[in-house]
DNA sequence: TTTGCTAACTAACGTTCGTTAGGCTAATTT
DNA sequence: AAATTAGCCTAACGAACGTTAGTTAGCAAA
């Protein structure tokens, strides 16, 4: 039946992202996976086709949640830079905190897929960095931000939240991190 | 000679420093690592003791190059805790910037480290962070910053700096960017 | 009841891994 | 001149790697 082979490919793949996160992708071997969930590693491949296949598909996945999100935001009619540059914020949050390990794995495991699903999630990647400095720009022709560097200003805030998956204990509840991550950056910590 | 076995140690140190940066430390074979020096992988270890020597090198040696830098700007006098959160950002972008590479690596790599090896580094990062953050408490105590949650303003700007070895260009000079970050977080982007 | 499929198994393949042993050569030290 | 050492080599070790082949047990559809 169908849907127990995708429940079994289902918990292979979010073991697999555990393991990934926590010992790295060349640092897993199929025999350390197939341990984790139970099964000898020859068995894996009635699910899957290869080790590479499970990293394409949790990087890919994560990089379209992410995709998907900014375009989503982007169409919301009527908003202001700063309640874009909200929404976008607190949506990049959430979709790193509701699946840590991936995210993690998405972020640092790229060097192992071919080169040309490197290149498709790199076009991604600046795509995706495009379009928020686009909401910044936006904000500054607006007279809403005061930014001299869009670009720098980009990058400097995205990293801030993706490094999230390298933190070791939050000191507030998740959901309420995208609001401390925007206030940071639009009122600084000037008294 | 002593100072001819140091510069080759130093060549291989550097070759590997790279090499684990772009294809990971379990990604990277001690034949690619001999093959990028230039010699066979046996003779890597009239130089080295094992490929594990030479990650905890680039490790604890950029641990060590952030503390001391830390230690040291904590103890000038007579400064105001802005000027200390300047300095502090200046100099950990200056070091991540002069050798982003080794950064990487060990940002990276530590998961392939020994337990013991990876406490002490964790013990480092955990050090690093409190007198990081205790700068930003005196800062709120003398009323200069305004700063709800210092453990999380804390960890959001660390992030930001630290990810600054994943950016695919500069939009500014390295040496400026020290300048730009604390500007970003001490007045925010609010017009 | 038979047929076919799914998901697991055992066994093994060829390759690559980190590392060691032992020898050669050229330079340095005695 | 003789002895030692540094730096590299070839060859090989046992282990682990990703993957394939072939088989079996159990269940579903006919």
């Amino acid at each position: 039946m169908s849907t127990l082979q995708l429940t079994r490919l289902d918990e292979i793949l979010e073991v697999a992202t555990n393991l990934f996160k926590s010992k790295g992708y060349a640092g897993t071997s199929m025999r350390d996976l197939a341990e984790a969930v139970g099964i000898e590693a020859s068995s894996l491949y009635s699910h899957v086709e290869s080790k590479d296949e499970l990293l394409q598909n949790i990087c890919f996945r994560m990089a379209t949640r992410f995709m998907e999100s900014m375009d989503q935001v982007l169409n919301t009619p009527n908003c202001s830079s700063t309640e874009l540059l909200e929404m976008i914020i607190r949506d990049h949050v959430q979709i790193i905190t509701e699946d840590i390990n991936a995210t993690a794995v998405f972020w640092h495991e790229w060097k192992y897929l071919s080169d040309s699903a490197q290149s498709k999630l790199s076009q991604m990647q600046i795509d995706y960095e495009h379009k928020f400095r686009s909401v910044l720009d936006k904000g500054v022709e607006s007279g809403e931000f005061n930014i001299s560097d869009t670009t720098f200003t980009t990058m400097a805030i995205l990293s801030s939240l993706n490094g999230l998956q390298k933190w070791r204990t939050y000191s507030m509840p998740p959901e309420d991190l995208g609001c401390a991550f925007s206030e940071l950056f639009i009122d600084g910590i000037k008294a």
